[in-house]
DNA sequence: TCCTTACGCTACGACCCGTAGCGTAACTGT
DNA sequence: ACAGTTACGCTACGGGTCGTAGCGTAAGGA
């Protein structure tokens, strides 16, 4: 459900049809694996799903609105495996997330909508609802699951655990994100063990010792 | 010295205005910051720049190419500052970084770029070359730094203190872009303070234990 | 049946792209 | 001083995309 109007109960006329949203979308994504984000056009988009170039502006602002919503979806298949250990648990969404952007629809095409949500936040707002806030409740559960297990101690202070998890939110996100399209390197087992441990051994410690001093140990390699 | 050619020692003919470079690099930021990115135009930036639109095609392929230029020297201005402690090194950089990225014109494009390098392997060298190979230099001389005041001990594998740098530095710019641009909260000090400390704190404790198992600790909050 | 809304289609002005062609300007070598 | 070479400014152009207007038709609801 794309449309801009939020909610009309029960409106007279003729009904938007649900195939041609459905085939818009999946045009759009077809059409940003063959020509990605910058020569996909709207009118490539309705030609791919067999639909006037009219009928996407009255559903979406833009290029901008339509991706976004259309590479939305992808994000529902990330979810939190329980394999019984928070490492485990944050090594595989880690790896979950790297494949996500390795697809050539998500690798094109995210970077280029957050770009333009900085000029406009009604976009940024989108983004937000329909990506982010989906990712983040991943950590969200993983947190609450760490604390079930005893492997986290439990924050008595909501305001403080909300933002040691927004914390840890940009932390992953961004370190999975920067590695795969900024660094163009890949994001293999090897590496999501090696940031899993960085992590986790971080938040342990750091919870154990909230000073603000460095710690020094000798010892091995990350 | 944006320009392609690669370097012809005495070329006979009328050289090059340097003062075109700059003018017209200025003018890219400008436009940058009062137009953003999709909505510069090559035509515009020559109009401010004080020159015609063929010459912006004389020296650079195209719009992509002409930003990265225009935003590296930007990157210049980040230094590692030498405060006594990593903690502190680690710290500042942190803000230097997230108050460059406050600025219009690499708010704007910085993410519009890495998003085009996903389908040009030349740009992605580009960007690799002029923007993100700098910010690389700091983290290897604060590890450097660190060493040799003992806070961190001296990694015997190079390969392994490579891979580790890699790794902290994704994290490093990683976190702090994904705060910046996509979660758009500000990185303000406090937030860098907590952020420092986890990442130090997993320094430390994973260079002690390399196992791969989630540790628990009590303690109060990161 | 009337009313309302969605759809497909066509056409349009506006804008930007990237290039070709030309005459001129600037610097180098002999 | 002169020819050779390269850069520059300017104009003009075909090709493409944008976003919208206008129209007739299709598909539901009262």
């Amino acid at each position: 459900m794309p449309s801009r109007p939020p909610a009309e109960p029960t409106r007279s006329g003729r009904p938007r049809s649900a195939a041609a949203d459905a085939a818009i979308l999946e045009a759009t994504r077809a059409s940003l694996v063959d020509l990605g984000w910058s020569k996909l056009t709207m009118g490539d988009v309705a030609a791919r799903a067999g639909v006037a170039k009219t009928t996407l502006y009255r559903r979406w602002a833009g290029k901008n609105e339509l991706v976004v919503d259309a590479v939305a979806v992808l994000f529902d298949e990330l979810e939190l495996p329980d394999l019984g250990s928070l490492a485990a648990d944050v090594e595989a969404v880690v790896l979950q997330f790297a494949a996500l952007l390795e697809r050539p629809e998500t690798k094109t095409s995210l970077m280029a909508v957050v770009s333009e949500s900085t000029r406009d936040e009604a976009l940024r707002n989108r983004i937000r609802d329909s990506i982010v806030a989906r990712q983040k409740r991943l950590v969200l559960r993983g947190r609450e699951r760490a604390r079930d297990r005893g492997e986290l101690p439990a924050e008595p202070d909501a305001a403080m655990a909300a933002r040691t998890a927004d914390l840890v939110f940009d932390v992953i996100a961004g370190a999975v994100v920067h590695r795969a399209l900024v660094s163009a390197e890949p994001v293999d087992t090897d590496w999501a063990r090696r940031f899993t441990l960085l992590l986790l051994s971080g938040l342990a410690a750091a919870a154990a010792q909230p000073a603000r001093t460095a710690c020094q140990k000798p010892g091995g390699s990350v």
